[in-house]
DNA sequence: TTAGGGCCTCCAGTCACTGGAAGGTCAATC
DNA sequence: GATTGACCTTCCAGTGACTGGAGGCCCTAA
């Protein structure tokens, strides 16, 4: 079939289609008019990645899923490990995110959100507020 | 001050500070041998530029909201609006990790996670659990 | 004088695409 | 047969927010 039938089929755009054939994480075989032929299986690989995106799997992750998808002999403890990895990283995202909100909103509520000049939330990111964090040295 | 002292002072990475530079975020003078030469108010506005990043505002909102800043005249609801459609943000990001989260969590739970290869996640993975989630035409 | 550390610019890479230009192919219609 | 328009191709550049590295100048101290 061609790209944009395996597209619609797929659910993956078109162009996200030949950017994962450019690194190599499908190999669907060229027409004689040059037009990419996706076979049957090459669209079990496109479904499963776009499953796996959308899990939140990392284009890495997503390239190690398929290795052991494709490979008939993997142990399950091996994707298992993956997987929790991925929810031990979306818990510290989470929790991130929370304590972000946190002062956000506390910022917000202490602001009178008028037409007057004054405003806690420019005091406090002007440093007259809590300590600044460091964000040398992150990875 | 040099870039060095100015790094430590506002907890931002040289290269950060340089790129901000480039941006035009922070426009420093530079001394006779071409270094940087950060004043109090370069300072003051790099502390700025830390707090409101690790805020979660994006490189275009610190733009927004530093010119705020610098706007003895601005009207707090400007920047209350800012900050709350960031909280919104954050909420409608919450809510993707969450639900993210329950579907990896229930494949992670179904696995048995031995040496084994049947694994319940891989299978969804191939699209034999529920039906994809339609990644086309996200914005 | 030499060693080191700090500073400079410029270029390239990251991640996962996305947009666009320029052009070939195909099927249907006029 | 010509034309239209959808679909396909490649290649290049841009996104956001940095980060790494090469190559080289400047400054201070031993």
């Amino acid at each position: 079939m061609n790209i944009g039938t395996a597209s619609e089929q797929s659910r993956l755009p078109v162009k996200t289609i030949r950017y994962y054939e450019d690194i190599g994480l499908v190999r669907p075989l060229r027409s004689e008019n040059g037009y990419r032929d996706f076979s049957d299986a090459n669209l079990q690989t496109l479904k499963f990645l776009q499953r796996a995106r959308s899990l939140g799997f990392s284009i890495e992750e997503c390239r190690e899923l398929l290795s052991l998808y494709e490979d008939g002999n993997r142990a399950s403890a091996d994707v298992k490990a993956i997987t929790q990895s991925k929810i031990v990283e979306i818990d510290r995202k989470i929790d991130e995110l929370k304590s972000l909100k946190k002062v956000l909103t506390t910022l917000s509520d202490a602001c009178h959100g008028d037409s007057r000049p004054t405003c806690p939330i420019i005091d406090d990111l002007a440093g007259m507020g809590e300590p600044d964090r460091d964000m040398r040295g992150r990875s």
